[in-house]
DNA sequence: TAGGCGCATATTGTATACGATTTTTTTCAA
DNA sequence: TTGAAAAAAATCGTATACAATATGCGCCTA
């Protein structure tokens, strides 16, 4: 998290961004409470501001605010991370397709750069910088096909994603995206609709696989259950 | 616009429901400014919360925010209003066919007064009423689905679909639901999802055929080019 | 010593105050 | 009368102050 304090750059976007960021790269983990004084004086502005940053941030889905008791970094739960991906899978694969009719050869180098970008982060071991750059990797395409409010809404499903790989991702280490994008790249460059489609479905399919879903320990919920015995 | 100052009851999401099923209604048209004190006044609490309503409101999409200029009812773009229908039509139909597997006898006998509603609602010649109780039919089929991240979503577009509907509908009399409404929730009563699905498709592209989304005379952006003859 | 009550502290919720920007009105000269 | 410039008013942006609520600690009692 920045601490810079440049008078004027330091607006409701700035905080939110930065936040945003922290949390993509899981530099701040799910459940950590923001307090607005903290959040605050690291920013150097009052709780004023603060507090437009996380509500925004609530409605992304990244912060959960309960009254009188403070923001969250929000846990999802499994419905939730199961309705994340259900949500994604369909707004996605169609996106693509309609990125494969417009895609420009500027479009395709920038792709391409973010995939560098991507593997040059896992190589330097950094698991958090890579994952924020597979988001964003989503989030371009959804910019070519030039659909603006397909795009917000897969602003939020890939931030909440976020918090779901933080949560329920099953091997450590193993974060391999392998050639997936790559893929989606040259069926976008050949202008192929279908294939990006189903290209995105399954690579869509594939990170859902990865994750641990499965019910398990209810948690608190099953409280009263778990005393009956 | 409700004048009520109950003290208590009188939250920030109270605001937001209350602003928001204005504009469902269209008592409040595309343009108009929301002056941060005249909404205080009405509400009876400071600017400190009515500036987050509105906040919260531009999140989704119903109300512009210009530095230093105020908030006004959002006026969507062609552009936009093309996104909102088209991403209605990638998330509705299959959130039909969800609908249709889950709907138990209450929530048939729910949708069906709605529809009931709202057919009165239009003998009474309140279409703005009725215009809102068919957005809420819509969502309410989200919530048999049990998909909450994607109702979020309708929710959204259903809220921009008053506001494109208040600008681009053809016949200003003819709010026709037809019986496309009571088609569906037959289709959720047999639990026939192949129908249902089909059937919001086909809904979404009627209503779409309603509206009047070509290009037009750009408006105040071409004076330039008018004087040039 | 365990448990509960109450006070002290910390944190959030809302209103208000003040500065910055925009909009409107007024003024004055051509 | 028209136009521009300046002054005034209205409105928004941010910080601060105070109120309400939650949290934690110590003390008292059994």
């Amino acid at each position: 998290m920045h601490t810079e304090i440049d008078s004027k750059t330091v607006t409701v976007d700035h905080i939110v961004a930065q936040l945003t960021e922290a949390v993509h790269e899981h530099r701040v983990q799910p459940g950590t409470k923001l307090r607005e004084d903290e959040v605050g004086d690291i920013f150097g502005v009052s709780r004023t501001l603060v507090r437009q940053a996380l509500r925004t941030m609530e409605h992304d889905g990244l912060v959960t605010i309960e009254r009188n008791r403070g923001a969250f970094v929000s846990k999802p739960s499994l419905k939730e991370a199961r309705e994340v991906f259900e949500a994604r899978a369909l707004l996605e694969p169609t996106t693509a397709r309609a990125a494969a009719a417009r895609a420009t050869a500027r479009d395709i180098d920038m792709l391409e750069q973010h995939i560098r970008d991507e593997h040059a982060a896992l190589r330097r071991d950094e698991a958090g910088l890579a994952l924020k750059l597979s988001g964003d990797f989503h989030l371009a395409i959804a910019q070519i096909a030039d659909q603006n409010t397909i795009e917000t809404f897969l602003r939020q499903l890939i931030s909440r994603s976020s918090l779901v790989i933080a949560l329920y991702w099953r091997r450590r280490n193993a974060l391999c995206e392998s050639n997936a994008h790559h893929a989606l790249v040259e069926a976008l460059r050949a202008h192929d609709g279908d294939t990006a489609e189903e290209l995105m479905k399954g690579h869509l399919l594939d990170v859902l696989s990865q994750l641990d879903l499965k019910e398990r320990a209810p948690g608190p919920a099953s409280l009263k259950d778990a005393l009956a015995k």
